[in-house]
RNA sequence: GCCGAAGUGGCGGAAUGGCAGACGCGACGGACUCAAAAUCCGUUGAGGGCAACCUCAUGGGGGUUCGAGUCCCCCCUUCGGCACCA
């Protein structure tokens, strides 16, 4: 630290050269590279195990390395920032580590682009953006770096795959799949938006493939009942998933296909419901075109040329359905029908476009009384409406005269010997009914899917699985991963995967008899990667294992995560679900890989998300080279909760600037004489105004502490530095510490200021309090002044400033007093005053008499410390 | 349509059921300056009063309470999520 003294402007102590001391102004550019590269010399943000200290895992979503990071994206950096300063200054082993998602599309279109390869793109990008991180003083420890598309990191993609592939976890099945046409690839349920691809926004269109998926159903349940867990999570994040997973408890029933005679065959048609209480109303049944009878009731129809043409019409209408969100309903009677296995009775059965394949057993029965949907088919194709259920406190509609369902629970009606009862038990007694008569039983149906890991595309980790066709599919052995990427391959941006083009890659000898074989050409979906980085960080470095469980659990589960909250249920959930396959591999000891998640809001500019195409980015290099990191840091954090979108402005980007330079002015002229300012000594000798600073000085640390963390209100902790400035400000004015609005070298007597040496101990007390207050905010100004404060060793070693509630507390109260609810006076009364005083002296106003004499006094309610409330009659 | 969040000065925003508008931006005024910029000090919800003060005011309407921006009910608006899931 030492050869840093060297820096400063200006000799310390009284009189510069000439005798005559100089004021710099600040400019924090100098500033900024001292303390960045006195971060990094000393390895100031790394950090090992340490079972004596309490360990805190800060976490921000890592980046995708796009080129260059706008205000928009480091806003979730400095926040997460803050509170690893904070929790640092606390005492904390503060594991704060960065890294990139850095395998994806966009580095291999611009490779078909540009003719750059991915591998080049995806560097240079990671190099600028970690420069960009470090201008703005992000404390990281950057030696637990990583990158998803080195194969040091994706080997455990690899390793982790074989062993969900062991677990039955990975599987390999044929089916339809999102497709998307411009990126050529596969894309999972979650990453179709509104019909169109999450990433590019082109309209996603269906095809078949043999595809691997992932068996997250199998932790369906658990996922959904650990999110009541996650009480440190934004409750609509919880909501998202609890939505996206659609657990629905319901009955399968078999609805045997009845021959001509209409007498039950041996086949029948699985339907699904969740309201089994209304079975007797089910008048018909409506299969999805894609059902498996589809092609056999055609087949076996009168017409089966266009039987098959109206369900084909179907199939792809439901595409583009889905798409556009509205397409009318439509259906046509297959001539087949159908045994209600309560009623007995035939009922047709229909194929219906709204009907979905993939949900449920892709049939279902139709309750026109009760089901809207159903009601207006059953309307518009003149079917049977068969009412089953009465409100609870009334008559049926006859059906003759509904005009719309009636989907409210009620009393059953017309149901053999279920009738009369409410259709809460009538809903148990006949899902019993069906188990006992093994027709059907209860089940629970998932909105949720398997998912689909395949993509045909280059730039990935490679799925370590070898297709040998006497052996079938067989795993890499592990002592032969990483499968490595290999580096030459074409991007024509056309046709199936890319590495099916080169040879060296396909061909390889089955690990098990040796013959030839091929090699999977697919790679993994890049959400993949991110499923488990915060885990690798914990061992970033380890050669033999993903990571070493006894470190990994000494940080993990992250302490603190955030994030945008575009990752609701992709991320965030494919985590959770990664955490637990983990956890079942004796990896690591919880449940939930993120104890508190944190979701930030986006800055706009111009009422619109930043982004390189509509060009309103705002370059935090631009910003940082203008007015420096501390000040776009500290305006980041001001201009609003953390949570919340803000607009960008200008204007409140230069208060902040206003405000640094204005702690400048005062600290930095200051700091010589402070440094060899007395203890605080016999406080009881010190002035009123030495007094209420010492005050204010607590109030301020207890208010930033509390709002820091967990609470982390970033902007009105701000607002508590500026009112302890202010009050600071007035201070210097009214004791001569200093003297507010002086100009560069222009007084002397500024500098050498003769004060009572108890001014001189209440103006540094408070003065060094802030200065580490803010340097969770604005570290670098924040380092330099505690360095020209005397100190060494860097700001984190002084610790967080400790409140003394003592100190804190008020003297005295001025307490309003109510009349009939309006304040009507103001009493000041010694702090822990009794009721009895607080009531005479509220009764005493000269302003509460004018609205009580004369009048009852009916109640007077005291609350300590807070107000008094008269209430009066008359 | 369903679920959720939110509506507070000119603007961003503050406020465990207890003095609404902290803090900042902007604006206005003053000091400094030959002048400007910068800086420092002040004023700044609306309306009324010479004034101490008074009245109104947190999307609208009801309610609970001594007391409601905050809790409850209804409605309006905005934003997010889900959206034929049987």
């Amino acid at each position: 630290m030492g050869r840093h003294a060297s820096t400063s402007t200006r000799p310390r102590g009284r009189g510069g050269i000439l005798g005559l001391p100089t004021v710099a102004d600040y400019s924090p550019q100098s500033i900024e590279n001292k303390w960045q590269q006195w971060w990094t010399e000393t390895g100031a943000f790394e950090v090992t195990e340490d079972p004596s200290r309490p360990s805190f895992y800060c976490l921000e979503m890592f980046a995708y390395p796009s080129g260059r990071a706008h205000v928009g994206h480091v806003r979730n950096y400095m926040i997460g920032d803050v509170v690893a300063r904070l929790k640092r200054m606390q005492g904390a082993n503060v594991l704060h580590p960065f890294g990139w998602d850095a395998f994806g599309l966009p580095a291999e279109n611009a490779a078909i682009k540009n003719g750059l390869h991915p591998e080049t793109w995806t560097l240079e990008n990671i190099a600028y953006m970690k420069g960009q991180l470090q201008r703005l003083g992000i404390s990281y420890a950057w030696g637990r770096e990583l990158a998803t598309c080195l194969p040091d990191y994706y080997q455990w993609n690899q390793w982790l795959f074989i062993r969900m592939f062991e677990r039955g976890l990975a599987y390999r099945r044929r089916s339809t799949v999102n497709w998307c046409p411009l990126d050529l690839t596969v894309l999972a349920n979650e990453q179709v938006i509104d019909g169109a691809c999450w990433r590019c926004g082109t309209q996603v269109t269906s095809r078949e493939l043999e595809q691997w998926f992932l068996r997250i159903t199998q932790y369906a349940d658990e996922l959904l009942d650990g999110a009541a867990r996650l009480t440190e999570w934004p409750e609509k994040v919880l909501t998202m998933q609890r939505n996206w997973i659609g657990r629905s408890e319901g009955v399968q029933a078999r609805f045997p296909i009845a021959d001509d005679e209409g007498r039950a065959t041996a086949e029948a048609i699985e339907i699904f419901t969740t309201r089994i209480d209304t079975i007797y109303g089910a008048t018909f049944v409506l299969i999805a075109p894609e059902h498996e009878q589809v092609e056999r009731f055609g087949a076996e129809s009168d017409d089966p040329t266009t039987f098959r043409r109206q369900a084909e019409r179907f199939r792809q209408q439901d595409r583009l359905g889905r798409m556009s969100g509205e397409v009318a309903r439509e259906g046509f009677d297959t001539g087949r029908r159908v045994l209600n296995p309560f009623t007995g009775e035939t009922v047709p059965v229909w194929v219906a476009n709204f009907v979905l394949g993939g949900y449920g057993t892709g049939a279902i029965m139709a309750v026109p009384a009760h089901d809207q949907r159903d009601f207006e088919f059953a309307r518009t194709h003149a079917l049977p409406v068969q009412v089953v259920v009465a409100p609870a406190d009334g008559p049926a509609v006859p059906a003759e005269s509904m005009t719309e369902a009636f989907t409210e629970h009620g009393v059953s009606v017309d149901s053999d010997e279920f009738s009369g009862l409410p259709t809460a038990e009538a809903w148990e007694r006949m899902a019993a009914s069906a188990a006992a008569r093994g027709v059907g039983q209860k089940t629970v149906q998932y909105r949720l899917k398997d998912w689909g890991v395949s993509r045909q595309r280059y730039w990935g980790t490679p799925i370590p699985m070898i297709h040998c066709p006497s052996c079938g599919v067989v795993p890499v052995p592990d002592d032969q991963l990483p499968v490595v990427l290999p580096r030459v391959v074409e991007f024509s941006g056309k046709g199936e995967s890319p590495l099916a083009l080169v040879p060296e890659f396909v061909n390889v000898s089955c690990p098990r008899c040796g013959g030839a074989a091929r090699r999977e050409t697919d790679t993994m979906d890049t959400f993949f990667d991110s499923s488990w980085y915060f885990y690798r960080f914990t061992d970033a470095h380890n050669r033999t294992q993903a990571f070493d469980p006894a470190r990994c659990n000494y940080w993990a589960p992250v302490d603190f995560y955030s994030g945008g909250v575009e990752h609701a249920i992709l991320h965030l959930i494919y985590s959770r679900f990664f955490a637990r396959v983990f956890r079942d591999l004796g990896m690591v000891a919880h449940d939930e890989p993120f104890t508190r998640l944190l979701t930030q809001g986006m800055v706009l500019k111009d009422g619109q998300v930043m982004s390189k195409s509509k060009g309103n980015v705002v370059d935090p290099d631009e910003m940082i080279a203008r007015y420096g990191a501390d000040a776009l840091r500290l305006y980041v954090m001001f201009v609003a909760p953390p949570e919340k979108e803000v607009e960008w402005t200008d204007s409140g980007l230069e208060g902040s600037f206003r405000f640094l330079t204005r702690v400048w002015r005062m600290v930095e002229p200051l700091a010589p004489v402070l440094g060899v300012a007395p203890a605080v000594g016999d406080v009881a000798t010190w002035s009123e105004a030495e007094r209420a600073l010492r005050r204010k000085t607590h109030q301020t640390v207890a208010r930033l502490t509390d709002d820091l963390y967990p609470r982390v209100h970033l902007n009105t902790a701000i607002s508590g530095l500026m009112e302890l400035v202010n009050e600071l400000y007035a201070f210097g004015d009214q004791t001569g510490l200093f003297k507010p609005g002086r100009r560069a070298a222009e007084d002397e007597a500024t500098l050498t200021p003769d004060v009572p040496p108890s001014t001189l101990a209440a103006g540094c007390e408070a003065i060094e309090a802030l200065v580490r207050l803010l340097s969770p905010f604005a570290p670098h100004m924040a380092e330099e002044l505690w360095e020209r404060l005397g100190h060494t060793g860097g700001i984190v070693a002084a610790g967080w400033p400790v409140s003394d509630p003592d100190v804190a507390r008020d003297d005295a109260l001025t307490l309003p007093v109510q009349v009939n609810g309006k304040v009507r006076g103001r009493i000041v009364v010694p702090v822990g005053a009794s009721d009895q005083v607080l009531h005479a002296a509220a009764l005493a106003d000269p302003g509460v008499r004018t609205h009580t004499d004369g009048k009852t006094i009916a109640k007077v309610i005291i609350a300590p410390g807070r107000l008094v409330s008269i209430v009066v009659k008359g």
